[in-house]
Formats: structure tokens, C-alpha cells, sequence
RNA sequence: GGCCUGGUAGUUCAGUUGGUUAGAACGCUAGCCUGUCACGCUAGAGGUCGAGAGUUCGAGUCUCUUCCAGGUCGCCA
């Protein structure tokens, strides 16, 4: 059994002492890191959040038990009294802040054993994730992933502190709330009180946020958990935390100016970054074109060039079919890669944009004695030519060309691009490059649900221009919408909505919603909508992605403190769970055996 | 739901064409050691090769099923 405090106090972290406090008599409570026993003479590193701090058992000057140095292994809780001392020269330690000093120990008490962990609490020791999150207490003990969420503390505050103080108001929404189907899938919640009903957690405060606009609350955030029972990625978990916001009486230059202030001061505050403003914008549009991806990853070139008009007619039927039956064939050249790659990597090139749904992928290599491609002897030397001058092809590259329906050919070509970049190294680590996407569709049609459906939600305004294609061009209606992207990825994303009643009919029309559906799954903000609504509109940041990124980490599962696995279960916890019959009872629910 | 990768000592891994008693490093235990910091030296313990079935004289290795973890496509208003 541990030893008791009784009256020690610390006197600070670990590492907090400098050579400031060489002569200080001190306590010092943390972790026994590693354990160096020379007999007479001990030596422990004690940790804690702040880093570590060497301390010194001499058997000569220990007033204790001896014995009791003698018995500290890893992990096992300390409080040691004592005084700061120099180390000399030849004793310092170079490789930690505090190498300059140690603590000479008169007295310890331990406050803890501990068995013998499962596995090394230090940097860079390999763990299978398996085994991390099973005894994640341990595993948030590391350094590392103490930073992690020391640092994502730091963007919460930062955020916090900056909308504060720009008169954002921290309002909290429900998290027993109503189901809307539209979107994910809800993760449902029974009623004990209402036999058969049930709450729905939030996919995002969207509509209780909207409904504070139009009472007057100008201007809202929350630091907020949301929930989608969708499955997991490297980057989505099913309960994940959003930087939420919202503004009255705005359009998108007012929603995107105040959110380039945030970044600039989080940036600085968090990571020492200036930001240099006004961020740049693409459009969609532009976005796809040119990248391939609502989510473009600006830090390399490789951009797509769409040939479609240069092999309409051409007797490469391939080519010419797809752009005839409305898709298209664009391509990218490497530059100065023909040789970097071998037969057999550029076919697995081609089997990778499979993945993407394209059925092939043709490529042309320009060496000094002449082009090779398993394509160029459908062509004419003319689209050939025209290729070349289009591609801006020299000696030396190497063009991939991918032609389908225009999804499959950004999607493929968009996913290739990002490959190449990483397999010739064309991404220049600690960048942070910041974009605004806008203009995104308004619409887009499901195949599976044969109607169109909103891309961002069915409350996002369409463009001032676009108003009229809500009926007439639905296709190609625009909206208010933007995303906000750094280094690739979506790290946030928003919309000015629609505050007109009718407008918002026309909407609900267009997305296949009889009145009375509307009002059944959205009644509760149209009636809201009639007692006098601002114009509004906001952003919502994915701070769990935010945080991964800004701590380099290459899942979200390292900036959250206890995170779920692949198929959303805690290892940790063992949730999900059954619950017993009587539970059940009580909320009217039968399990099929 | 589909595809890909992995699972061998506490941990990270190696394990050849199917062939003797399954190895290494770190960690752990015990002893020695007054300046270590990846302490050192000596000795030792530690294995259901994820699980189950099959092929075979013989399976860590081959086949099938299944479980677990990771990545990804679909999915994620």
C-alpha cells in the first residue's frame, strides 16, 4: 500500500526548475521513468506533464530506509524532498531541459507501486495500437501524446478566448434531441418515459444554432461534441468535437473575414505561424478542375488538364466514347519522372486508381528516343502533337491520363495526384497551407436515393444568381457554401442559410420533400423561421482534425483521449455493451435472438 | 458490405523448401557496483506461434473457417 501525502506539498513540475533554483530545498511528485542502480548510489528520472527531472539517492545522505530507494521500479508514484544541486560538467545531460540540475534526495515517500507495464511509457517505442488503447491510461502518459493534447488544449483556448472576445457568445445546445434523417445516420437514444420513442444524439447543433439566430443571439459558438454512426477513418470518429459558430446579419465575405482572424491568431498563438491574409480561394469549380478534389492539397503543382476536346474525335474509341456520352479525359504530367518509374510501378499506379472506380489508366512516357504508351498508335500525330502542347510534355516526364464520367476522373485522378506527391516527395513538411473552397454545388443527385440531395445541408442558401436553377437547374445551382482547407484536408466547413420561408419551400420542393415531410422532420425551425429571422450563416471546424494536423499526428485517434477502434468500440471501456434484460424492460425493447 | 495489410516471449521483431528442443533485442527477476543518464557486469525465468478445423509421417510455415487490429472504397446532409 502507497505511503500518504500528509503535509508535502509540491513545489513544482518536474522540469519547471532551472538553475535559477540551484540551493532550493524542494518537493517533487511524479512518475519513477527509468531507474539507474549503482548500488549505494540511485539515480531516477521522475516524470511528469511538464518533462523530467533527475534525482539522486546517495545512501551517505539519504535520511530514509535505503532499502526503500532500492525497491522504486518503473511507474511507480514518488514524492521525493530534497535540494536542487549543479551537476558538474562532466555529469550534465545535453539531451533534456533540466540536464543542468538534479535533486538530491533526503526523503521519499512512495506514493504508489506499480506492476510492471504492459509496455515502455517513452517516445518512439513501437506498440501495436491494439495494445495502446487497451491500457490508454498508460499510453497518455507518453510524452508524446501528452503534447498532443496539451497542444489541443491550446487551439480550444486560443478559439475560445478569440470569439470571446469578438462577442461570441458560448451558448450550450441539447445532446437528447430530435431525429433527422437527412444526412447520417443518428445515433438513437429510447425513451423510458415515451414507450417507442427516441431522442437522436446531435450530428451537429445545426438547427438549435439557427433557431438562436433568429432570438437574437447575433453571435454563438460552442466547443461541441457531435455524432455520426457512420464508419470510422483514419480522421472520422463517430463522436468528435466541432468548433462551432454562427452569425446574424452576414453574408460569405463577412463569415470567411472574421474566420481568417481566428486562424491568424490561432496560428500565431498555438504554433508561433504567421498567417499571411486574406487566405487564398478557389471555387469549386476550380477546385476540381485543376486538383481533382473539393479539398485540394495546393502545397505541390501536378494539376489535372482536361484533353476531352483534343481526343473527342479521336480513333482511340476509349477517349473518344467517354467524352461523347458527357464525361471526359484529363490527365497529369510528372514532371521529369519517366525514368523514376519502372513498368511495374506505373502498373500498380493503375491498379491503384481502380480503387477510385476508373477501369484503366493510360500514360505516356517522353524519353530522348521517342514516346512509349500502349496508346499513342490509336492516335494521330495531330492530338498527339496537341497533347504534348496542352501537357506541356518535354523529355523526361511522364503523362497519366484517365477517362470516364467526370467524378471518376477528378476522384481517380485527385487520389493519384496526392500518390505521386508522396512517392516523389514533392511535400515540403511543416507547411501549413490554408484555402478557402467556395461555391460548392448546391445539389447533387443520389443514384441510390434517386432524387437530388442537399451536398451541405438543406438549409445552405443558393447563390443570389443561382436562385432561379433551385427550380429550373437544380445540376447547377451554386451555394453560399465553403469549406475551409489546410494541407488537403477539410478542417471546416460552413454556409449562409436560407432565411426566406419560401425559399426554404423551394428547397425542400427540389429535394423531393412533400410539405407535410418538411414540416413533420423540420417544423419546429419553420415555425421559428416566421417570427422575424436575420439573414445568418456560420462555420463549424473539425477541431479533432485540426488538432492532428497541427501536432503532425496521422490519425485523430492521437489527439483524443480515449478513442474508439474500427468498428467504434472502446477497447478500453469494452463499449458497447449488452444490458440486462430488466433495463430493457424498463425502455420497451426487445432483442431478436 | 467490398478490397488490402498485419497477429510468434511482457514489448518490438526474425523464423529459409513443411523437418531436431521456436530465436534475438529490449523489458522483467536475483546478485554485484558511488556519477549513471539506452548505466555496466553475472546468472535466471519467460511461448496455447490469435482461435478452430483440415492436408501431411511431420505445420509457426500449406488450405479453409473464424476472431482481433490497422488502412481504404462504399458510406460520412
Amino acid at each position: 500500500m502507497g505511503e500518504f501525502l500528509g503535509n508535502w506539498k509540491r513545489t513544482a513540475l518536474c522540469a519547471e526548475f532551472t538553475k535559477e533554483d540551484i540551493g532550493k530545498e524542494v518537493t517533487l511528485m511524479g512518475w519513477a521513468d527509468t531507474r539507474r542502480d549503482l548500488g549505494a548510489l540511485i539515480f531516477v528520472d521522475l516524470r511528469d506533464r511538464s518533462g523530467i527531472m533527475q534525482v539522486v539517492f546517495n545512501e551517505s545522505t539519504f535520511h530514509g530506509d535505503f532499502e526503500d530507494a532500492g525497491s522504486i521500479r518503473s511507474e511507480f508514484v514518488l514524492a521525493v524532498k530534497g535540494s536542487i544541486v549543479e551537476r558538474s560538467e562532466d555529469t550534465i545531460n545535453a539531451k533534456i531541459p533540466t540536464g543542468l540540475i538534479e535533486v538530491k534526495v533526503t526523503d521519499l515517500k512512495i506514493l504508489s507501486k506499480a506492476e510492471t507495464p504492459p509496455f515502455d511509457i517513452a517516445d518512439g517505442a513501437k506498440v501495436r495500437e491494439e495494445l495502446r488503447l487497451k491500457y490508454r491510461y498508460l499510453d497518455l502518459r507518453r510524452p508524446e501524446m501528452q503534447k498532443n493534447l496539451m497542444l489541443r488544449n491550446k487551439i480550444a483556448n486560443s478559439t475560445r478566448k478569440f470569439l470571446s472576445d469578438n462577442g461570441f457568445l458560448d451558448i450550450e445546445t441539447p445532446m437528447l434531441t430530435k431525429s433527422t434523417p437527412e444526412g447520417a445516420r443518428d445515433y438513437l437514444v429510447p425513451s423510458r418515459i415515451h414507450d417507442g420513442s427516441f431522442y437522436a444524439l446531435p450530428q451537429s447543433p445545426q438547427l438549435f444554432k439557427q433557431i438562436l439566430m433568429v432570438s437574437g443571439y447575433d453571435r454563438y459558438f460552442q466547443i461541441v461534441k457531435c455524432f455520426r454512426d457512420e464508419d470510422l477513418r483514419a480522421d472520422r470518429q463517430p463522436e468528435f468535437t466541432q468548433i462551432d459558430t454562427e452569425m446574424s446579419f452576414v453574408e460569405v465575405d463577412d463569415v470567411i473575414g472574421i474566420h481568417e482572424q481566428l486562424l491568424k491568431t490561432m496560428f500565431h498563438e498555438v504554433m508561433d505561424i504567421d498567417v499571411k491574409l486574406p487566405l487564398k480561394r478557389l471555387t469549386y469549380q476550380e477546385a476540381m478542375e485543376r486538383y481533382g478534389s473539393d479539398k485540394p492539397d495546393t502545397r505541390f503543382d501536378l494539376e489535372l488538364k482536361n484533353i476531352s476536346d483534343i481526343v473527342e474525335n479521336s480513333d482511340f474509341k476509349v477517349f473518344s466514347s467517354v467524352v461523347k456520352s458527357g464525361g471526359s479525359v484529363r490527365a497529369i504530367n510528372a514532371k521529369g519522372c519517366a525514368n523514376l518509374f519502372a513498368r511495374r510501378e506505373i502498373d500498380a499506379l493503375v491498379d491503384y486508381v481502380k480503387i477510385y472506380g476508373a477501369k484503366g489508366m493510360a500514360w505516356i512516357t517522353i524519353r530522348e528516343d521517342g514516346l512509349n504508351s500502349p496508346i499513342t498508335k490509336f492516335m494521330t500525330q495531330d492530338e498527339i502533337d496537341a497533347i504534348m502542347s496542352r501537357m506541356d510534355g518535354q523529355i523526361g516526364d511522364i503523362l497519366f491520363f484517365v477517362g470516364d464520367k467526370n467524378t471518376v476522373v477528378f476522384d481517380s485522378l485527385g487520389a493519384l495526384r496526392l500518390k505521386l506527391a508522396e512517392k516523389l516527395n514533392l511535400i515540403q513538411p511543416n507547411t501549413y497551407d490554408l484555402l478557402w473552397v467556395t461555391e460548392f454545388p448546391l445539389f447533387e443527385y443520389s443514384e441510390e436515393e434517386k432524387r437530388y440531395v442537399a451536398v451541405h445541408h438543406p438549409f445552405t442558401s443558393p447563390m443570389d444568381e443561382d436562385i432561379d436553377k433551385v427550380k429550373s437547374d437544380p445540376q447547377n445551382a451554386r451555394a453560399k457554401a465553403y469549406d475551409i482547407v489546410l494541407n488537403g484536408n477539410e478542417i471546416g466547413g460552413g454556409s449562409i442559410r436560407i432565411h426566406n420561408s419560401e425559399l426554404q419551400e423551394q428547397m425542400f420542393e427540389a429535394l423531393g420533400f412533400t410539405k407535410e415531410e418538411a414540416w413533420e422532420r423540420f417544423g419546429f425551425l419553420l415555425e421559428a423561421f416566421k417570427y422575424g429571422t436575420p439573414p445568418h450563416g456560420g462555420l463549424a471546424y473539425g477541431l479533432d482534425r485540426l488538432a492532428m494536423l497541427l501536432t503532425g499526428s496521422s490519425s485523430i485517434r492521437d489527439v483524443i483521449a480515449f478513442p474508439k477502434v474500427q468498428n467504434a468500440s472502446c477497447l478500453m471501456t469494452q463499449a458497447p455493451s449488452c444490458v440486462d434484460k430488466k433495463q430493457l424492460r424498463e425502455l420497451h425493447i426487445k432483442i431478436d435472438e
